[in-house]
DNA sequence: CCTTATCTACTACATTTGTAGAAATTAAAA
DNA sequence: TTTTAATTTCTACAAATGTAGTAGATAAGG
């Protein structure tokens, strides 16, 4: 399943807090960004149309809606072209591109640290 | 600067073999997707406009391109981005991710695990 | 020098995406 | 029960994207 960016935008706010109306997202959305109800309701449609996202049941003549993929089946399709495309395919310089950029506490790099021990070991 | 996916294909192969001629660019991307020579062409003009491409000359009556941005720059621009949608912005869930997925030989493993320590010496 | 094969430049078009208004519907309020 | 305010549906449209054909230019070969 392919998503635009803004799909996926609202299915990061469906996953945090599904169920829920448009109205709801739209609420949340425009805390970032000023858009119009409308076009959120446009994208949930779309949402719905490509099987992203179902009816879940009504809150007066407000639909309410709820995921039907989830985010890691998501993100492992999204990942394999990502990686080749921002960094050749080569997974190693990824990761280390995001070990080095992005804030890390001690718990989580105690964590990654357990993982690549595990990932050693397994071999 | 933001490129679409099948740009981002042929920024790619630039930055692999660069400089090099359209024709050269469309017969690698030949290897894996069937595409007309002029559809690869249309892109590199496009990629011409938007800045992310120059000629670096002539050869015979073809244009020798090259990049004239680097794949660390667009990476850390799509990165965020990347990150938000498709691991709710949790940087430890994606590389945890990664680390889980993907195929990295024991150098690599022992590469990631310097930079973390790196990372926690750094605190 | 003329022909030709190749390359560029220009144009085209369907689809997807972001964006939102207008019209129709309906639950809720009065 | 009638009005109203919120919702859904439907429609629209510009820009971006993937895709490629046509026409014109030109280097290279004979």
């Amino acid at each position: 399943m392919k998503l635009s960016e803004f799909e996926l935008d609202v299915m990061q706010l469906l996953w945090q807090r599904e169920p829920c109306t448009a109205a709801q997202l739209h609420e949340h959305l425009s805390q970032t960004k000023k858009v119009a109800y409308t076009t959120v309701k446009t994208i949930v449609d779309r949402l719905e149309q490509k099987g992203a996202v179902e009816r879940a049941g009504q809150q007066g003549k407000a639909i309410i809606y709820r995921s039907c993929v989830d985010q890691s089946t998501l993100s492992d399709q999204a990942t394999p072209g990502f990686m080749q495309r921002f960094f050749g395919g080569d997974s190693r310089s990824l990761i280390a591109h995001f070990i080095q950029q992005e804030e890390l506490n001690e718990e989580d790099i105690a964590y990654l640290q357990s993982l690549l021990k595990d990932k050693k070991q397994a071999k």
